[in-house]
DNA sequence: CGGCGTTAG
DNA sequence: TATTCTAACGCCG
């Protein structure tokens, strides 16, 4: 076996705290210290709580319905997701992140792990502290820097140093205090803090017993009831587990992450962002909708901000998958759920063609009479436009050449203009112009950074 | 290779 | 009244 052993590098993972709150809060100042929340679209689920709506029991993921009370109650400020501006607040985290390093992967919209293998052992934690001080002077933005071996190590590293903080603020919340701390602070357990690289192995024991199973990146509920069943209850007792027993009940991802915990990194950081190889559009209506006239005109929109997903990674697609769903909270248990695949004769991703593909699977799978909840397409079997193997078409010759050279230039012209004057100004019909089923987000902020006539203004 | 199960943010 | 959206990966037949 060619097992190489790799020299240890320490790792960083920046995780924004809250972060959608964060956002909200950059422009509201005085929504510091109170309960807020963000939710789904179509105000449907709480999506984002800021520590003071987590100590009011406030649940991730919980419909905004039942907690209304909560919210009323305690005067929660409450938004609708605004996409734009955490984005944008996200891409200006990343960009003093990369600053620190050059090697720099974005692992979601508000976390990055960071290479440190540039820096001296001993001055990691004060690179640490520096990184967050910078981020939160120039973004307003507050963040969690953990250090460690391995990607699961920063996380669990992570996990830790927010529960010490909301330790701290639940305890002056409840007492109607106002001033939280928001210094990072060394964790009350030997040998802890925002770097535990190269912690002793003793303390990394103690550490891993004060972790339950569930909170361990890679496990989640499935796993984690199971092996609670068994009696594996926090992180040590994982690590101490028969390693074939885990690659039996939880694949060699279960193993990875049982030597990521022992410190031997198994997961690599990835510096360049890959291409997807699937891409979803779809969302829920804002109420259920019946007719197949709304239905088309939904998915078509869908297909069409799939499409420049595609074009923007400069890729193309074979297949187009359709699929529906009505409201399974309704109807009377009466549920219908259904997709279909189409391929197309040659890998595309012309708007105008995936749209009539996609119209022609809605039409099979459509049974009237029934409210929909939900349409979406998918685009699969998705290769770069300029690969080097093109499956062509037998008949059409060269004149598809031709045909394929025209499509693309009138999406490039297509995207140009649109990415220039604005969202879909450039649309086919089949868009529709009215868009009532569109998605409700009725509490939403401003688009504070990305929208001219949003902008602040400052009395001076 | 398609379908299913699991996980993640 | 009301329950997000997207993506990846491993395994199995």
């Amino acid at each position: 076996m060619d097992f190489k052993y790799k020299k240890q590098r320490p790792i960083a993972l920046v995780d924004c705290n809250n972060f959608y709150v964060s956002c909200e809060r950059l422009f509201n100042p005085a929504l510091r210290f109170k309960p807020v929340v963000v939710l789904s679209n179509n105000d449907g689920c709480v999506i984002a709580r800021s520590n003071e709506a987590k100590f009011l029991g406030i649940k991730m993921g919980e419909p905004y319905f039942k907690c209304k009370k909560i919210v009323q109650d305690h005067g929660v400020a409450v938004f609708s997701s605004n996409y734009a501006l955490y984005a944008d607040l996200s891409k200006r985290v990343m960009s003093v992140l990369e600053r620190f390093t050059s090697n720099l992967e974005v692992y979601s919209i508000d976390e990055a792990f960071l290479d440190l293998s540039h820096v001296e052992k001993d001055f990691l934690e004060d690179y640490a502290m520096e990184i967050r001080s910078v981020v939160l002077r120039e973004l307003g933005i507050p963040i969690t820097v953990s250090i460690a071996e391995t990607k699961t190590l920063c996380k669990l590293n992570s996990y830790l140093q927010k529960e010490v903080l909301k330790k701290e603020q639940s305890f002056n919340f409840k007492k109607g205090l106002k001033g939280h701390n928001i210094k990072p602070k060394v964790l009350n357990v030997p040998g802890m803090s925002m770097n535990v690289f190269g912690i002793k192995e003793a303390y990394r024991d103690e550490i891993l017993k004060l972790i339950d199973i569930g909170e361990i990146w890679g496990i989640g509920k499935k796993y984690a009831s199971f092996l609670k069943s068994k009696g594996v209850m926090t992180a040590y007792d994982f690590i101490n587990l028969d390693m074939e027993f885990v690659r039996k009940k939880m694949k060699v991802c279960g193993v990875r992450t049982q030597n990521e915990l022992k410190a031997l990194s198994c997961i690599d950081l990835e510096l360049s962002i890959r291409n997807k190889k699937s891409i979803i559009s779809s969302k829920s209506f804002a109420k259920d909708e019946v007719d197949l006239k709304v239905l088309q005109e939904a998915l078509s929109n869908y297909v069409a901000r799939a499409c420049e997903k595609l074009r923007d990674q400069k890729s193309v697609c074979l297949s187009v998958g359709v699929f529906v769903r009505t409201n399974p909270f309704k109807n009377g248990g009466e549920y219908y759920s259904n997709s279909l695949v189409l391929n197309l004769d040659v890998a595309s991703n012309s708007t105008l063609k995936i749209l009539k593909l996609a119209k022609k699977a809605l039409d099979k799978i459509f049974r009237p009479g029934l409210a929909y909840k939900k349409v979406g397409c998918f685009l699969m079997g998705i290769s770069d436009v300029d690969s080097e193997c093109k499956q062509m078409d037998l008949f059409e010759g060269e004149g598809l050449i031709e045909k394929q050279d025209f499509d693309s230039k009138l999406m490039g012209v297509w995207d140009l203009i649109n990415k220039k004057h604005g969202k879909d100004k450039i649309l086919s019909l089949a868009m529709g112009f009215n868009k009532k089923w569109q998605t409700q987000r009725g509490l939403k902020s401003n688009s504070f950074t990305t929208c001219w006539d949003n902008l602040l203004k400052v009395k001076i």
